[in-house]
DNA sequence: AGCACGCCGACT
DNA sequence: GTCGGCGTGCTC
């Protein structure tokens, strides 16, 4: 009898792709096996995801495999559904999704069996050898000393960034050699827990908190709700207690920003079991041992940025998302998947709870704990004994700006540089869409149609609603009061950096944003620069604001609240909540309150008036239902396909095409195809279309159906495009 | 996505 | 006369 199986192929392909099994393999084959098989000219490595005694291809169409590279499926039960799931939700192939979920080395077709690891120690003639023959060799006498302590794996003389050379001497010298040892699994957390770190007491709220955390059996998703300062971490580390004296691991995801040595420190202090951090530094062999590490139980915990949610675990206990609003979660690129949606299914899957903890919940989540699908808990006080923050609005309105900055705020911030503290500048991530707005009457134009802001496009000289479509060219003069000093887009950090060095040039200025920060290491040299007070300006993006307290920074300056506020995206209000929320808590401390200073043209705005004087908390209620009645999420659902082409009208053309194929009613709406806020790139036309509908379901089937068709238009290959579910901006 | 085939311009 | 540009077509 032959055998066939249907294997998932790491290809922008959406099917699976049959084989036929040759008879020698037969028994070999399973469902969740990994396998290489010819593809055109090249061979892949997919995996299995059904086994037949049929195919209705001709036997010429189908060839053999080549190779079964496992002996036991690759993935728990668990992950294999969450990743087919996932496929499914975000219109992609099993195999990309699968691809996506899969450590590099083990696409690549690395062993999954743990290896030997290669362990550097003492020859006898090493233990005999006098250190002071070193005397002049440094290196190598740090690391002989170091060897005469203990052994060092390969992988810690890496970590601990000993000399090669130093070793390769010790080597030559005949004191050190290389052993190879058979990495064995050590489980032993689980049957007598260290805890090397008594714990801090538990105020109120967190032994709340902490004690109905730890009642949950089962698949349960919890929102910790705790301002900066109230102690998430230290609910966290109590519940982490719990669930690894269960002898369960816990699997902890940060932002890409949070993964600090601080932060993972502070559970190494406390426990004394096998910690797997996974991060963009890793090389893939490194990447694959945190991962075997996990699989086999040996990590109690996992700490990692996105990807590490699907990292498997022998022994499921819990899934803890610090930060869960933080948009790094979502992935940009290629499967545009949310970490924190999967998280809560994998939770489902594997049938443990999820924490999600943040001071600046999304509204997606406040919205599931306020209608009861998740836990609420809250930590409202502050653990120390920090002052509230000082708040201020500039109003700019007709003010003379220097490159952005008021008057009044450059006084004040000379106040504060002067008095030997620093201070911090906010300006919004670069290319944010901008609205129309006069420096005169600080007038915002708005759609006609709709209540939502016009985008300029300045490349096309055209303002454009993105909620409805509506296009004009841009007015000359302010539809309020016929002033011409209409504003467009704002300026960049660089020229405010530059600008701040002439303004105050005995200040040393230190600028933060992606582009400062792209060589590895060079963030955390900026900052600790900051620390030690090399810096006295602070320039950057909101990657400032993100868990990095400043104790030194008295004055924070928000310079272009308007462009961060009034945005076309409809997720500017809540990002600026977070972000004015999370700036807040850090300026100032204890002994030298903070104050924060906001320019803007709309001092009397509802919206900004909302969230400094109720809070985030009250704010994002209120926006929450605004999002109900513009029908956004998280109340309707959405998608978003873009386009990219070197001429405009066939990104145009496609997407009408698609529009064309799908129905539009009262719960089904369709926008545009619109040019995308940044709609020209890199001398490509961007368009996009969105996609609102009010029931979930019904916009999976109606994308379900159309997904082939969109395939096989002719259109669809003058163009690059993608498909977005739950998009975090519509840049 | 790869990786081929294929048909037109500037080089030894 | 070739090397190489990237357009389009296919992958069980």
């Amino acid at each position: 009898m032959s055998v066939f199986v249907e294997v998932a192929l790491p290809v922008p392909l959406r099917r699976n792709f049959s084989y036929c099994v040759p008879e020698k393999l037969q028994g070999d084959v399973a469902v969740g096996l990994r396998v290489k098989v010819p593809f055109g000219r090249q061979q892949l490595i997919g995996l299995i995801t059904a086994i037949t005694d049929s195919c209705d291809l001709t036997p010429q169409q189908i060839k053999n495999i080549t190779q079964v590279l496992d002996e036991h499926p690759l993935l728990p039960t668990s992950l294999y559904k969450l990743t087919l799931w996932a496929a499914r939700y975000y219109f992609t192939t099993q195999g990309q999704m699968l691809s996506q979920a899969l450590p590099v080395a083990l696409r690549k077709g690395a062993d999954t069996a743990p290896q030997s690891i290669v362990l550097y120690c003492l020859t006898d003639s090493g233990k005999q050898a006098q250190v002071s023959l070193l005397n002049r060799a440094p290196a190598q006498k740090k690391l002989f000393e170091a060897l005469q302590q203990q052994s060092i794996s390969h992988d810690e003389f890496i970590n601990l960034e000993y000399s090669k050379a130093a070793l390769k001497a010790l080597e030559d010298k005949g004191w050190v050699a290389r052993q190879n040892q058979a990495v064995k699994i050590d489980l032993s957390w689980r049957q007598q827990l260290e805890v090397t770190e008594t714990p801090h007491k538990l105020n109120k709220q967190q032994a709340v908190a902490v004690s109905i955390l730890n009642q949950q059996q089962g698949f349960h998703c919890s929102l910790l709700e705790g301002i900066t300062g109230s102690g998430k971490t230290e609910v966290y580390l109590s519940l982490l207690e719990t669930v690894l004296k269960q002898g369960k691991q816990a699997l902890i995801l940060v932002p890409e920003i949070g993964l600090t040595p601080q932060t993972i420190n502070r559970f190494k202090r406390r426990f004394s079991v096998t910690i797997a951090v996974i991060h963009s530094g890793l090389t893939d062999n490194q990447r694959l041992d945190a991962w075997r590490q996990a699989r086999s139980g040996q990590a109690a915990i996992i700490i990692g940025t996105r990807s590490a949610l699907f990292t498997p675990m022998l022994y499921p206990g819990v899934i803890i998302l610090d930060e869960e609003h933080d948009a790094s979660f979502k992935q940009q690129e290629g499967v545009r998947y949310h970490a924190r949606d999967l998280a809560v299914m994998r939770g489902h899957y594997e049938d443990i709870p999820v924490i999600l903890g943040s001071a600046t919940p999304s509204l997606e989540t406040l919205q599931n704990a306020i209608s009861g699908r998740y836990h609420h808990l809250s930590l409202s006080e502050r653990a120390g004994a920090a002052q509230k923050v000082k708040q201020g609005i500039i109003d700019i309105t007709s003010q003379p700006l220097k490159n952005g900055m008021s008057a009044s705020l450059i006084n004040e911030m000379r106040m504060h540089l002067d008095a030997g503290n620093q201070v911090l500048l906010f300006l919004n991530r670069r290319g944010f869409a901008p609205a129309l707005l006069c420096h005169e009457c600080g007038h915002l134009h708005e759609c006609d149609r709709c209540d939502a802001f016009f985008t300029v496009h300045q490349g096309l000289n055209e303002i454009c609603c993105h909620h409805c479509g509506n296009q004009y060219a841009i007015p000359k003069q302010c539809h309020q009061c016929g002033s011409t000093m209409l504003m467009g887009h704002g300026l960049g950090t660089e020229q405010l950096e530059q600008a701040l060095n002439t303004l105050f040039p005995t200040y040393p200025v230190v600028r933060i944003d992606r582009d400062t920060t792209r060589r590895k290491g060079s963030l955390e040299k900026q900052l600790h620069g900051i620390h030690k007070g090399e810096y006295k300006i602070l320039v950057g993006t909101q990657m400032l604001a993100k868990g990095h307290h400043f104790p030194d920074v008295t004055l924070v300056g928000l310079l272009d609240v308007d462009g961060a506020l009034f945005s076309a995206d409809f997720r500017a209000p809540e990002r600026f909540g977070q972000l004015y929320t999370q700036v807040s808590g850090r300026a100032g401390r204890a002994d030298k309150p903070g104050k924060v200073l906001l320019q803007t043209h709309q001092s009397d705005n509802p919206l900004l008036r909302s969230l400094l004087q109720k809070g985030y908390g009250e704010f994002a209620r209120e926006q929450l239902k605004e999002r109900q009645l513009a029908s956004l999420p998280p109340a309707w659902h959405m998608v978003v396909i873009r386009a990219e082409a070197h001429l405009a009208e066939d990104a145009d053309k496609f997407l009408s095409l698609v529009s064309q194929l799908l129905p539009q009613d009262k719960e089904f709406e369709i926008i545009g195809p619109i040019p995308a806020p940044l709609d020209r790139k890199a001398g490509k036309y961007r368009r996009q279309l969105l996609f609102q509908a009010k029931r979930r379901q019904r916009l999976q089937i109606e994308f379900e159906n159309i997904l082939n068709q969109i395939e096989t238009l002719p259109e669809a290959k003058k163009c690059r495009w993608s498909v977005d579910r739950d998009p975090q901006d519509l840049m």
